[in-house]
DNA sequence: ATTTTATTCTGTAAAATTTACGCATTGTAA
DNA sequence: TTACAATGCGTAAATTTTACAGAATAAAAT
């Protein structure tokens, strides 16, 4: 979507191709540089960040219709892609738009009753990718992408600064009972390099020596012949998931006791 | 909604008053005679059991259209209400339905793009309620109701059975770290109480006297000075909540190790 | 009044898990 | 060859979980 032809199409006739009053609004965690990052994109007009959200096609299933924003802003397939939270509590975002802000901004004649302008509620998801490997598309409405730390988030356009807290909570809270990393880190992987993940997405230290222990007892990683080299110091071994383990984890959870 | 007025007015005009395109569906749970239960209604016409759902307001908070639903339906306002999933994958409910089955049905005449025909998107609530407290309300559509036991569940129409199931699934992995009981239970309360209403939810035996330890030791139960009186056996003390504690643990979670 | 029956209530030892911690090893640069 | 910086491994202490049995009690039956 990025002649003017296309996005006023999108505009006046896209409520026939895509279901009003509910969009998909994903994080897109990375991490880089051992630290924790999300994706936003710098609206045109708005002089803000967004998240880089979609609509749900009539007659597509919903997790298609995430996975397909997914790809299309990221050009990625392989991804964990999972939904948390459906938004629809902020007040602002009750209010209907209006619709010379359409005008101002982007320059765009929009009707009084159109799709765009309606109450919409924000089906929130949650995804985890390798941060190499993301090139990412902005359309018209968008000009610009930056990888933001978690721990330094601008004003979020739309709201949705909510979106992304609770997200990162959610993300916390599920470390906890299901394994986190196959879709963070590149396939081969040293014990430091996911000791330093988890530390970055709890935000606390945990010791080494346990946390590797642990990885190993509830059989999730194992150890390679190989190592990488670092340079100046000695060797890690590199570990690769388990992935049988690690699948049936992510199904059952990682459940601790009662 | 009971007149034929008002239920053409809702199907003509409803899209006025409500979103389309998205409805909220709970699953009431309850709990009674040792026994876990959900509330079912049954439809009109349709020969069938569904969930008691609704549609959120135009200018309605999410939150607030929920627990409007489940007032309207159970005349309750004091309960434990929580969304868990929005359903968007059903290919049955991705086709649009047609006007013909109103007519058959219901005996409405219902437009052929009527606002009631558009695909939906479902937003799965659970609740947890007392039991003994709640006054069913049918409407035009529906015109019974039956609490059903959780491991007797009848075909739903709409295809929601999952609905139920992730919604049991969700009770069941939360328990591990959220307390519950509060909304499902009395006041106060004895042990063997509380203690059967966890092997129910969970499906499963767990020690009497470490259950009991656990929860005092967690600091969410206090033991009172009354007992209740059980007929011919040795009478059990009251406990209730803590309430602070409680609430404490519902928002931070019973986070167990890494 | 005594016995019987069904249910509540309490404590402790063993096992498992988590936490804490120190030092030897190793790969390069100095 | 040495120094440095980071990896890697093992063990003891503390805590938590699990397993398990018998005394107490309320009322009904004798």
């Amino acid at each position: 979507m990025n002649t003017l032809e296309e996005v006023n199409d999108f505009v006046h006739n896209g409520h026939q191709e895509y279901l009003p009053h509910v969009s998909i609004d994903p994080v897109i965690f990375g991490y880089h540089q051992q630290k924790l990052k999300i994706l936003l994109l710098r609206w045109k007009g708005l002089d803000g960040w967004g998240l880089p959200g979609g609509f749900i096609k009539r007659r597509e299933l919903l997790s298609q219709a995430a996975y397909r924003i997914l790809h299309e802003k990221t050009s990625l397939s392989d991804l964990f892609l999972q939904q948390f939270h459906v938004f629809g509590d902020s007040p602002y975002r009750v209010q209907e738009r209006n619709a010379s802000e359409y005008k101002e901004k982007f320059g765009l004649e929009v009707e009084p009753n159109n799709w765009l302008l309606e109450r919409t509620l924000s089906i929130g998801y949650f995804a985890l990718v390798d941060y190499s490997k993301v090139s990412v598309t902005t359309d018209f409405f968008t000009e610009d992408y930056h990888w933001f730390d978690v721990s330094d988030i601008p004003p979020i356009l739309f709201d949705q600064n909510e979106t992304v807290e609770k997200a990162l909570l959610t993300l916390r809270l599920q470390i906890y009972h299901q394994p986190i990393g196959y879709n963070l880190l590149p396939e081969k992987f040293t014990i430091p390099e996911i000791h330093t993940l988890y530390e970055t997405i709890l935000g606390k230290e945990l010791d080494q020596r346990n946390f590797s222990k642990k990885l190993i007892a509830l059989g999730l990683i194992k150890k390679l012949d190989e190592r990488r080299s670092i340079g100046a110091h000695r060797s890690p071994y590199l570990y690769q998931f388990e992935k049988e383990q690690y699948e049936h984890a992510l199904q059952e959870g990682i459940v601790h006791t009662y």
